[in-house]
DNA sequence: GACCAGGCACATC
DNA sequence: GATGTGCATGGT
């Protein structure tokens, strides 16, 4: 099957399964920022309790966060894991945006998409997933969130192979579908559904919506993956 | 108690 | 340029 026929028939089947996820939920779009820091690597349910924890001290701005002494921003991240490292961050972010936008995230959205890219990965503690998070959904511009479930689902139905880096990801999604902020956010927060629940390391295929797909797609002996049984 | 989670920077070869 | 390692809490 064609590569962008597949792309697409995955967005309607995940569509259809767990319909509109309503990415990312976040009460502003400086804290989608704070979020997409704080979840690297981490569940997101430890990213809620951190989040909760600046929101109580009234943290949750430029300002405020650059203001705050390391160790005790430190402490308020805990249980969102690696907490040293993600003050550090964090601030870094926020310095960066201070010095750039004035702290203003309307201010920085109205960068052309390339620009704010190369800005926010010149940030220590910004990789491309976090800058690609940061730039769809906090400051709505179209580009592909690519991260592990994206990865894993791709990889399981043939449409890469597991040397496949995170450009390549990106591309893949990105010359397949319309260039669309909202298409990109819901798919990107699919495939993250869909790999919670199915597609983890040791995948759980039984009732995965995606099950269908290999039996159509050309080259799927190549890879060797079946959706295997639930058991 | 092992394994994993919506990564990234840095060291080393 | 590829590969390995540290970072850390909380849920399954």
């Amino acid at each position: 099957m064609k590569t962008q026929t597949t792309i697409r028939r995955i967005y309607e089947l995940l569509e259809a399964a767990f319909g509109p996820q309503h990415w990312w939920p976040a009460d502003s779009a400086f804290e989608m920022m704070v979020g997409a820091v704080l979840t690297q690597n981490t569940s997101w349910k430890n990213v809620e309790k951190a989040i909760a924890n600046l929101k109580s001290r009234g943290l949750l701005s430029p300002p405020h966060l650059r203001a705050t002494p390391p160790d005790e921003l430190a402490s308020l991240l805990r249980p969102a894991g690696y907490f040293r490292v993600k003050a550090k961050r964090l601030v870094n972010l926020v310095e960066w945006l201070l010095r750039e936008y004035a702290g203003d995230v309307v201010r920085m959205s109205r960068a052309p998409l390339a620009d704010l890219r190369e800005g926010l990965l010149s940030v220590k503690g910004v990789g491309p997933e976090t800058a690609d998070s940061i730039l769809l959904y906090a400051a709505r511009k179209p580009t592909f969130v690519v991260d592990t479930y994206t990865y894993r689902v791709l990889l399981r139905h043939g449409l890469v192979d597991e040397s496949a880096g995170y450009e390549e990801i990106r591309e893949l999604f990105e010359s397949n579908l319309p260039a669309d902020v909202t298409l990109f956010g819901e798919f990107h927060a699919l495939l993250v559904a869909v790999g919670k629940k199915f597609c983890r390391k040791i995948p759980r295929c039984g009732e995965c919506p995606l099950r269908g797909l290999l039996e159509h797609d050309a080259g799927q002996s190549a890879h060797g993956l079946r959706h295997s049984g639930s058991s």
